[in-house]
RNA sequence: CGGGGUGUAGCUCAGCUUGGUAGAGCACCACGUUCGGGACGUGGGGGUCGUAGGUUCAAAUCCUGUCACCCCGACCA
């Protein structure tokens, strides 16, 4: 392609409202526009990222045996009613009427719609395992839509829906998937980790989820160096506390501690370690009353855990400072769990603590050498607490290491959530009726390519991994237009380089060098030759990596080979 | 949905306090000079100042409504 016949959109400086590195050079790159919040236009160069991406997944979900289908973006309010999440999804389902008043959506998801087709189409127990996967637009009416194409509301994204008459069967297509999406990863040139996961909301028993690997991640992730352990960190348990707790040595005191609310603020006034205070919170119960949740000074709050406790309300809220006031009398800063008429609950390390900080729930003081069992009454412990750097992994796999990553695929074993509603069954060996067990394995298509930018940029802009950059090559000539030698050297070697399966991007605009390597630099074509007078004298042009500081001259005539041979994905990524 | 912010040229923004001819840089077009890391000069095109109403002789500027977008909190690929 030559830079004159396709769109090169590139901007100088992003619009004022991206905030993310991949939402501004994206932008910038000329790669998407909005069209509205949440909404983006593929322009062509972010169109062929996107397509490489859709391909790799595509191939590898072929091999693995999956079959391609296309369901509608568009979906009947019916069969929704009939799983019960038309009344259950809430407004991030956008629902719309037809001129006949019908009810419909769009799709934020096709559990339903592929149940439907599954019912009617298989009957036999000899049809199955079955697995049907497309890549299709997905809408969710996010209520705030950020971060562009990373949590856009119009989406693209792979999702896989396998059937099975035994929890075996499913295992083993689970383990398939798990297999495919390492593969998928891998040819993506991705750093990125499979982990434990939350089923969350969706039901069903095993998840993982696979984390491109990068800071600006909005999900921790936990592991082990032996990479046993590799766990979310929203159910990566903590490890009880290894020491007992310590006798009390101090007796209660009432300190005044005027103005001071934080942990921070209260552990440096009263000259102790935040780990020496405990930090009380109080939320809703399920029952309607509220609850204290308990941890150390210096742990954070780990919320799918404190939802797993009976007696907190789901999903987890915090209580009104309102409500709170009139409860204890105090506002949030000055609470703490002596004399507290709710019920209790500890975070483990929480309960081993002696001689501790607390809110006194009266506002401006608080207790010092408060301690359990003579202070106040022993507490009900439970794992409540975010795991971190350093602590012990319970499976004894090591120290955990954390690390940010964003969220492109996520497996699950469904179960029968959806066949049982929408009666979804098969005939067995002897003729009776089985529900279906289901799995469900998603890919974020377009959030790949955002978080893609997210692990490789630098200064000057997106740097791609060689198997999703749009093109795989740049030829920059100096002066083209003013030189009939330089066209005599770039034109057959273009021809010969696409010849040879090399996409490649010539920029034949009649501009200065600089505005061009900036260019090329930015939209992030992972190698690129350079033409001048000079080096034709020698027969040489120059080549650079979009990662090399350093330039290597490469002679003219072995310009293809010498590319091909840094192409590793021309090799490794094409299957029979 | 609650809290906050912003809407002026394709992009970044000034002008608004104190009403009086709509601006700058980048981008775009033409010509000339330049020419291996986002050149320079001259000339030019482009804006219902988000939108509706109000106050006023006069509104980008003051007032009211409204819409859009963005940021901070509860979901998710």
């Amino acid at each position: 392609m030559r830079t004159t016949q396709t769109l090169i959109a590139t901007q100088r400086e992003a619009p004022a409202d991206a905030e993310v590195i991949s939402h501004q050079l994206m932008l910038r790159a000329g790669l998407i526009r909005q069209l509205a919040a949440g909404i983006y236009t593929w322009l062509p160069l972010g169109l062929r990222v996107l397509r490489k991406v859709e391909r790799i997944v595509r191939e590898e979900m072929d091999r693995a045996g999956a079959l391609e289908i296309l369901m509608s973006g568009v979906q009947p309010a019916e069969l929704w009613q009939e799983s019960g999440r038309w009344d259950k999804y809430g407004p991030e389902l956008l629902r719309l009427q037809d001129r006949h008043e019908r009810q419909f959506c769009l799709g934020p998801t096709h559990e339903e719609i592929i149940t439907d087709l599954i019912r009617r189409e298989i009957r036999s127990y000899k049809q199955l395992p079955a697995n049907y996967y497309q890549i299709q637009t997905k809408f969710r009416d996010e209520i705030r839509p950020r971060f562009g194409i990373m949590r856009a509301r119009e989406f693209l994204m792979k999702d896989a829906y396998s059937f099975h008459l035994t929890e075996q069967s499913l295992r083993e297509t689970y383990q398939l998937m798990y297999a495919t999406y390492t593969r998928i990863f891998q040819r993506f040139g991705l750093e990125f980790r499979a982990v434990l996961a939350d089923s969350g909301n969706i039901g069903g028993n095993t998840s993982h989820e696979f984390h491109v690997l990068a800071d600006s991640g909005e999900d921790r992730i936990v592991f082990t160096d032996s990479g046993d352990f590799a766990a979310n960190i929203e159910l990566t348990p903590a490890p009880l506390p290894a020491q007992p707790r310590p006798a009390p040595q101090q007796t209660l005191a009432k300190v005044a501690t005027p103005g001071l609310a934080s942990i921070d603020e209260v552990s440096q006034s009263l000259k102790v370690t935040p780990a020496q205070c405990l930090k009380t919170l109080i939320v809703n119960g399920r029952e309607g009353g509220l609850v204290a949740l308990v941890l150390r000074g210096d742990h954070e709050l780990n919320r799918v855990k404190a939802e797993k406790l009976v007696t907190v309300a789901r999903p987890l809220s915090f209580a009104s400072a309102a409500r709170i006031k009139e409860h204890t009398g105090c506002s949030i800063g000055s609470l703490g769990p002596v004399a507290l008429d709710i019920p209790v609950i500890a975070d483990h390390s929480a309960g081993r603590l002696a001689d501790f900080v607390c809110g006194a729930n009266s506002d401006g003081y608080h207790y010092t050498g408060v301690n359990w069992g003579r202070d106040l009454s022993e507490p009900d412990c439970a794992d409540l607490r975010n795991v971190v750097t350093g602590d012990v992994a319970v499976d004894g796999s090591g120290t955990l290491k954390i690390a940010r990553g964003i969220e492109v695929g996520h497996i699950f074993q469904l179960g029968t959530v959806y066949s049982e509603k929408m009666q979804a069954n098969v005939l067995d060996e002897t003729g009776k009726a089985v529900t279906l067990i289901m799995g469900c394995y998603g890919i974020g298509v377009s959030r790949i390519v955002a978080a893609a930018i997210e692990q490789n940029n630098d200064e000057q802009g997106i740097i791609w991994p060689d198997a999703i950059a749009p093109y795989h090559l740049a030829l920059i000539p100096i002066h083209m237009h003013k030189s009939q030698r330089l066209r005599d050297a770039v034109l057959p070697l273009y021809q010969q380089l696409q010849d040879a399966g090399i996409e490649v991007l010539l920029d034949d605009r009649r501009e200065r060098p600089g505005v061009m390597f900036a260019d090329m630099e930015l939209i992030g074509i992972p190698h690129r030759f350079v033409f001048s007078e000079k080096g034709l004298d020698h027969g040489v042009i120059e080549y650079k990596g979009r990662r090399d500081k350093e330039i290597t001259e490469v002679p003219i005539t072995g310009a293809v080979a010498f590319i091909r041979a840094k192409l590793t994905v021309l090799k490794s990524n094409r299957y029979p």
